[in-house]
DNA sequence: GTCAAATGTTTGGTATGTCAAACTATTTCC
DNA sequence: GGAAATAGTTTGACATACCAAACATTTGAC
């Protein structure tokens, strides 16, 4: 009766997820590691939230960072934030392919819950997906 | 690029949409009204949050209250919630019957995302959920 | 090596959404 | 009709997450 409350229990939020992919896409070229400021122009918030945020996600241990302030993610930093952008891109995936929606559209609900899609559906997605695809010669 | 910011411009927060539902399946005996302690119950959390959550959902229009302190959906609160339960039972119903996730964990999937889903992506789940209705003779 | 620019942190502010607890108002019981 | 229980509101607290602006540190240019 209270599942409704699962939703606040959720592992990340929205903006926690969104730090975490953008680490692990501006360290992609250097070895995984990223700056506050760089983080702060890719998400479009001010180096001072960034810097406050990346405090919480150090302390919960999604990020790590070096003497030089340099920030990089976890293995479990990134271990979520792979699985976040899987489950977004196998959502987006179907909405535009199995249901037809817009792809603007399903870039927006694609981000809009990415990271609150469970393991079971995210993996029950991806079987439909594979026993779906379009038929081969 | 800044698409991760759309979430936040949601029309309602999920708390907000679990307030209006609230309102309305409590209401439904009562030709709609109902009592803040009875809506604080439902939703497991304090009469005094309640009282200051309607606060801001009568300022933005989606509820009403009588000389009584009644409390009850205004037509733009009836519709966003009929609009978020009928996006949360197609979607469980896909969940569970076109992917075979668990009753249990599609409850908690569809209730994450009920207030997030566009229009566009609901109406193509029911036309896609209509196409595969089970055949009949 | 100095000075300016860029970078990172901190502080004080806002907004949401929760709590506990104090307070006020209403209803119910006898 | 008075006392107790119930209902509703308000206050002060906390957590998240943003801003602007002040401040500190580091980097880079010369």
């Amino acid at each position: 009766m209270e599942t409704w409350k699962e939703f606040e229990a959720n592992e990340l939020t929205h903006s926690a997820a969104h730090h975490l992919i953008a680490i692990h896409e501006l360290g992609a070229e250097y070895g995984g590691w990223a700056r506050v400021s760089d983080i702060a122009k890719d998400l479009g918030i001010t180096r001072g939230s960034v810097s406050i945020n990346l405090r919480a996600l150090k302390k919960r241990g999604y990020v790590v960072t070096d003497e030089h302030r340099m920030v990089k993610l976890s293995a479990k930093g990134l271990e979520v934030a792979n699985s976040v952008k899987s489950k977004k891109a196998g959502f987006k995936t179907f909405l535009i392919d199995v249901l037809g929606v817009s792809e603007a559209q399903a870039e927006i609900d694609s981000c809009k819950i990415e990271h609150l899609i469970s393991e079971e559906t995210s993996e029950r997605l991806a079987q439909f997906m594979d026993e779906h695809k379009p038929a081969h010669h």
